[in-house]
DNA sequence: GTAAACACGTATCAACGATAACACGCCATC
DNA sequence: GATGGCGTGTTATCGTTGATACGTGTTTAC
């Protein structure tokens, strides 16, 4: 499949030069030295030659992101991860636009890929419990604003001209999901599982016998933590 | 000016019944029972004519907002602003991905409205001390925020199936611009629930079936606490 | 050696955005 | 009252685009 990747880098380079952000099958045909049946027997559609551009082109973010080493403190990777994915939306404005503008009815890898990363740095802020939230509902929130910003500096410039909304942004939306306190590095899970054996008394939606069981797990876990 | 307004009419219906949110000059022309050198002489471009439509469909959700009265609390204004927001975006997807999606040249005026309304609400906050930030940056942060979630709950509705989570990204925007006046309302219990939802996978000291069982007791602690 | 499978280009279609050229009704001016 | 400008509409057409039918050359299997 030599051709492929041909037409696929062609209509990347076309895309990024483009003014509009749209291209036509053949200016891309005619700059990969094809014929229009070759692109539409590869891609079967325009919509289908535009998500793999896109992509192609997010695959070169994603692998950076995936090499990039976890670093001590989660909330450095969360902040990071802001970072580069807004300097990719501005250094990239027409195939983020693609992905995140636009409904195509052909990329789920893409933006399911940076939401599995994003998760990950996220849960792991949950295992230190500093999230007040879920890891899930907290990603959506991260993705949603930092989306939502990414298109309006690219799509309203003169709207946002300063770009040091961005780590402002940043600060109120990770703070916003976090817990007030300070990180607990290992003892977490001790500590929350004393926090809900405390609590356990003072509830009503177990039964008897659960409530029993759960207790019998929880204390299981503050030992394997070793608090006492 | 007669024709221009049943183009207009004419136009937005087609939008809202389109499949993919693209129309057709000549099935807009056709529909209002005028040439295509008409619609061209009023609107001058195709995208006039779509950024007319996009004032029109967003004019009247703007003047039901301004004719809101301002309630006592200007934060319950801002929570209000944020669902009808939303709602207005899931109420007319394609209108709302035209002006927050793409990048109309002739700029819509609706916009600018919308952030006027909103900065106006949040002046009121910053009146009372309420505010940490500037009204202008927090503005800015508000509708990136609201405006990446609409776009993400129209055009990932696989993604994000649960509209709850716009009540609790609003809450959770909302509290990160907000000077600390409350405190975490549900605190210990339902965090300590969290972190231990995202210790279970890395443990050993439990069986599948005690994992599983103990994940849903987990999860009905944090929900009994609500966290939002 | 022959035929089937495959890959590619030529020519073409239907739909689209946009425009030139012209036609009609209205109103102020002389 | 005739006339010229002006707003408003039509028909016909151009160039471009996404998409495809069809023929041709090449490779592979037996």
């Amino acid at each position: 499949m030599f051709t492929r990747s041909t037409i696929l880098n062609r209509a990347a380079e076309l895309l990024a030069g483009s003014a509009t952000g749209d291209i036509s099958t053949r200016a891309v045909c005619e700059a990969a030295g094809v014929g229009q049946p070759v692109l539409y027997r590869i891609f079967g559609d325009k919509e289908g030659l535009l998500s793999a551009v896109v992509d192609q082109v997010w695959d070169e973010y994603l692998t950076m992101k995936r090499r990039a080493v976890a670093s001590a403190d989660p909330l450095d990777d969360l902040r990071s991860g802001w970072d580069n994915h807004t300097a990719f939306a501005l250094a990239h404005p027409h195939a983020y636009r693609l992905l995140f503008g636009t409904s195509l009815t052909t990329v789920p890898e893409a933006a399911a890929e940076a939401m599995r990363l994003l998760t990950e740095v996220l849960e792991r802020l949950a295992e230190q419990g500093r999230l007040r939230m879920p890891p899930q509902e907290a990603g959506r929130i991260v993705m949603a604003a930092n989306s939502g910003l990414a298109l309006a500096l690219i799509l309203r410039p003169q709207a946002n001209p300063d770009l040091s909304i961005s780590p402002l942004m940043r600060d109120s939306v990770i703070r916003s999901i976090l817990t007030d306190t300070e990180p607990v590095p290992s003892g977490a899970s001790g500590v929350a599982a004393i926090t809900l054996r405390a609590y356990l008394p003072h509830t009503e939606i177990f039964t008897l016998r659960e409530r029993g069981l759960l207790d019998e797990w929880l204390e299981r876990i503050q030992t394997e933590h070793d608090i006492s």
